[in-house]
DNA sequence: TCAAAATAGGATAAAATTATCCGAATTAAA
DNA sequence: TTTAATTCGGATAATTTTATCCTATTTTGA
């Protein structure tokens, strides 16, 4: 469904939430250790959500990555995955037409529409607030 | 969502149903060109769904591929999809955990399962037969 | 000022997906 | 029986995605 890229991205803003509320800024390494994940290829990922204003980063010793706290339940699953894999999840066909057009529809259109606006808005309406908290009360998990 | 593949695989399955119901045996030739999909890409995805019995093959001159017209009401956008891109896209963890386990859920897990469930009985539900009546009538399009 | 700890970013490599080429095997009609 | 039209299948190439490595730059504390 998403990309590698993407789905480390979701995990590794989760746990910067996470970390963030607590005033605590996290490094690369942890992070990857963390979301069982390859470090220099999150480090792209990362720095991709940072030039997105997704989160932000800090240079240097006791440096690393955080988000503002009074930010993070702005933060949508949407934004991260909008800046890593685009929008084509949301607006593309499912069947990979140049464009989803109502007018000139795929087959599959008006049955694959609804998927798709369900999972653009639950990615709309989900924040990292809320998915920060259910890490935190171990309600849900970030590897293995 | 879906890979370039499976979506080969679909508009090809619901050209040939079309035509099978006119007793006509289609060349990869003009699956390709009706379809717009490069020819011997196309070519290894039709030999993969007629190894999962998904449409039938006929070599030599005057052959193609075709589907029993008493059969093609009853092959589902699930058969394509599973035979071509596996089972990830239904049971598969949104965030490439090994395994969606209820009893250790990803962060997304509650919110992305209903999407893939929708997915899922979507993909299950709708059959070839009434994708190549929309063709037919010219409510739907598998190219451009 | 210097050293250590970080992120940034460019270059490269590995793996997966998508795409192409070509000869072998099969089929039916002439 | 020959020939033309096909699918089949193996080898290879191009592209995209994923992953790694190395150096530069920034920041803080000693
Ligand atoms: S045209 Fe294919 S999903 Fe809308
Ligand atoms: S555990 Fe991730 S979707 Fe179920």
């Amino acid at each position: 469904m998403f990309s590698k890229a993407c789905e480390y991205g979701i995990k590794a803003s989760i746990f910067i939430a996470l970390n963030s509320y607590k005033n605590v800024r996290v490094s690369l390494k942890s992070i990857a250790k963390e979301i069982n994940s390859p470090e220099a290829f999150t480090a792209k990922i990362l720095q991709d959500l940072v030039r997105h204003h997704v989160i932000n980063s800090m240079k240097g010793a006791y440096g690393g990555f955080e988000i503002e706290k009074e930010l993070i339940s702005t933060v949508k699953l949407s934004h991260i995955v909008n800046a890593i894999d685009g929008d084509a999840i949301y607006s593309g066909c499912g069947l990979g037409l140049h464009t989803c057009d109502e007018n000139h529809p795929c087959p599959v259109h008006h049955k694959f529409k609804s998927v798709r606006e369900e999972l653009k808005s639950m990615l709309e309406n989900t924040n990292l607030e809320e998915l920060a908290l259910n890490i935190k009360s171990g309600a849900s998990f970030l590897k293995v």
